[in-house]
DNA sequence: TGTACATCAGTGAACGCGCGTTCACTGATGTAC
DNA sequence: TGTACATCAGTGAACGCGCGTTCACTGATGTAC
C-alpha cells in the first residue's frame, strides 16, 4: 500500500497534473498569454461559480504556465479579474443591443433589454456578483471597482429613458433617476435570482416581464401622459 | 533607533496588544460568552464593514479570550457568522413593525416598511451582503444560507399583501408572487446602494419613497380595480 | 551567409502571511459526603 | 464544617494550508553587422 511508489508519467504540484500543452509564444506575441489568461479566468469562473477559486495559481495552471508568468501581463490579481469583469460589460451591452434590434418603440426597447440583462446575470453568475455584490471602494484604496455610469449599458438605456420622456411616455425630468430605477429593479431580480435561487421563483422570463411592465407602468403613472 | 526595545507592558500578538479585560464565567454562565462573542463578531462587522475581517482571530481578541474558546460556543466559524446574521433578520422584523405601527392601510404600511427595509440595509450593509450577496449553496455541502422565506420578515410582508388583494388593490392570485416581486425592488435598491454609493443617487428616502409608489401603481395595473 | 548579442517570454524556488482548526492541558468552581 | 473530586470554562502552542508576490535565473528568438 503505502511502498508502492507511483512511477508518474507527469510531475506533481499537489494533488494536479502539470499540465503544459502550451507552447512558447514568438517574439512579439506575448499578448496571445494575456488573452489565454483572460479565458481561462473567465472559464473559471463559469466553472466554479466561485470568486475564491480564481487564484493567480489555479488561473497559469489552467492556462499551463507558471504562476509569475501572470504579473508579466498583469500588475496583481485584482487587476486580472477587473480585466476580465470589463470585457463581460461589453459583452452585456452587446447583448442589450441585440435583444432590441429592429424594434422601435422605446418602452418595448426597455422591456426586451430589461429582460436579457436578467437573462445575462444568469448565465454569468460569478461576473455578475463581482461587478455588483463586492464591496465598493475608492479607487486607488484598495479594491477595484467598476462604475457602471461610465459603462456602454448605462448610456444605452439612458438614451432610450430619454426618447420615452420626449414621447411623453416617462414624466419629464433628470433621465439618470429613471435610468437608476429601472436598474434597481433589474438588479433586485437578477441578483435575488442569483443568491437565493431555491425561492418560490415563477418562471424567471415570464416573472421578469411582468415586473419590468410592472415598472413601466409604475414610472408611466407620474406623467400626466 | 533598531536598538530602542521597548519595555511593552502588555504581550503581543503579531502588532495587537493582548486585551484580556474579562473575567472567566462562573460556573453556569458559560453562555455568557456566547453573547459576547456574537455582539464582538457584529461590532466587527459594523466597524470594519468587511467580513474578511471577521476572523475567529479577531473576534477572540476583541472579547478579549483565545482562539479556541470560540468553539466551545460555535461549531466552526460559519455557524458563528449564520448566527449573527439570523439574529439581525429578528432585529429588522421589528424594525418593520414599528415602521408601521398605527398605520391601518395596508398600501401604506407597505410603502413604510419598504423603506425601513431599505434604511435598515443600510445601517447594517455588511450584515446584508452576507445574507443576500454571497453564495447560496444547498445547505450541509458547505456554506450555510439563511432563507428568507422562513423568516417572520416574509410572513409579515405575505399577510400584509394578502390584505391589499382583500381590498381589491392588489390583484388576486398567489401572493408570494407579489411578495417577490416587492421584495426583488426593495432588494435592488438596497443592495445597489450598497455596492455603488457613488452613484449619482437623488435622496435616499425620497428616492425609495418614488420606488415604492411605483411598484405599488405597477402592481395594481394588473388589476380591473 | 555567419555569428555575436540584446531582448523577449517565460521558469523554479522561495518568502511570509493569516487563517481555521485541533490537541493536550489547567485551574477555578461548586458539590457530595 | 472540611475536603476530595468531578466539571466547567477556558488556555497555549502548534499544524497544515493555500495564497499573493518576488527574486534570480534561463533559453529560444530575432536582428545588426
Amino acid at each position: 500500500m503505502g511502498n508502492k511508489i507511483s512511477r508518474n508519467v507527469r510531475p506533481m504540484i499537489g494533488n494536479r497534473k502539470l499540465e503544459r500543452p502550451r507552447k512558447r509564444a514568438a517574439k512579439g506575441d506575448g499578448m496571445l498569454l494575456r488573452r489565454e489568461i483572460l479565458d481561462a479566468a473567465a472559464g473559471l469562473l463559469a466553472e466554479t461559480r466561485n470568486e475564491d477559486s480564481v487564484s493567480i495559481r489555479a488561473v497559469a495552471e489552467k492556462v499551463g504556465v507558471s504562476t509569475p508568468a501572470i504579473y508579466i501581463h498583469f500588475h496583481d490579481k485584482e487587476s486580472m479579474l477587473m480585466a476580465v469583469c470589463t470585457e463581460v460589460f461589453d459583452e452585456l451591452d452587446s447583448r442589450l443591443q441585440i435583444a432590441s434590434s429592429g424594434v422601435d418603440d422605446p418602452v418595448e426597447i426597455l422591456r426586451r433589454q430589461g429582460i436579457a440583462y436578467v437573462r445575462f446575470a444568469l448565465e454569468r453568475p460569478e461576473h455578475y456578483r463581482i461587478v455588483f455584490m463586492r464591496r465598493s471602494s475608492i479607487p486607488l484604496t484598495g479594491t477595484y471597482d467598476i462604475d457602471p455610469v461610465s459603462t456602454n449599458v448605462f448610456q444605452r438605456l439612458l438614451s432610450t429613458v430619454h426618447q420615452c420622456q420626449e414621447m411623453g411616455i416617462f414624466p419629464p425630468g433628470d433621465g439618470v433617476q429613471i435610468v437608476l430605477a429601472l436598474w434597481s429593479v433589474a438588479h433586485g431580480l437578477a441578483s435575488l435570482l442569483i443568491t437565493k435561487p431555491y425561492l418560490p421563483w415563477p418562471d424567471v422570463e415570464e416573472f421578469a416581464d411582468l415586473i419590468f411592465k410592472m415598472a413601466r407602468l409604475g414610472i408611466s403613472a407620474f406623467t400626466p401622459e
